[in-house]
DNA sequence: TCGGTGACTCCCC
DNA sequence: TGGGGAGCCACCG
């Protein structure tokens, strides 16, 4: 059974619901985690089914902390108001501040 | 059934 | 050092 990969979804809505509160991660730290760093593109498709879950998918954003999915948001600028919300400077649709709000999905292993 | 797409990232030149 | 191309895998039509 291709189990392990029909998990990858799920396993990256776990890790995304790990994210701590004020925290963000990116999509090749969560791929990466899961072992498939070259599956970014997959974990922000996942994403798209986090639609009605718990999944607090503007947490999640790309390599450089460009809110790249905001435009996937009920919202303009709702991934922005969550993400300021919880104490992130967010300019210009970029996250501020990066490496100290950045969270690393393998901090679970420790 | 097959092809195309996508909220990205890394490697090579 | 900077820019461009390829890769990855699942979902949708």
């Amino acid at each position: 059974m291709k189990a392990e990969t029909l998990n990858f979804f799920d396993r990256v809505y776990a890790v995304a619901k790990q994210i701590p509160y004020g925290r963000v991660t990116s999509y090749g730290a969560i791929a990466k985690y899961l072992g498939a760093s070259r599956s970014a593109r997959m974990v922000g498709y996942a994403m798209n089914g986090s639609g009605g879950k718990d999944v607090p998918a503007h947490r999640v954003v790309n390599r450089k902390g460009l809110l790249t999915g905001k435009h996937h948001f009920d919202g303009t600028n709702l991934m922005q108001q969550l993400l300021e919300s919880e104490g992130i400077v967010v300019i210009n649709n970029q996250i501020q501040d990066l490496d100290k709000v950045f969270w690393d999905p393998f901090s679970l292993q420790n």
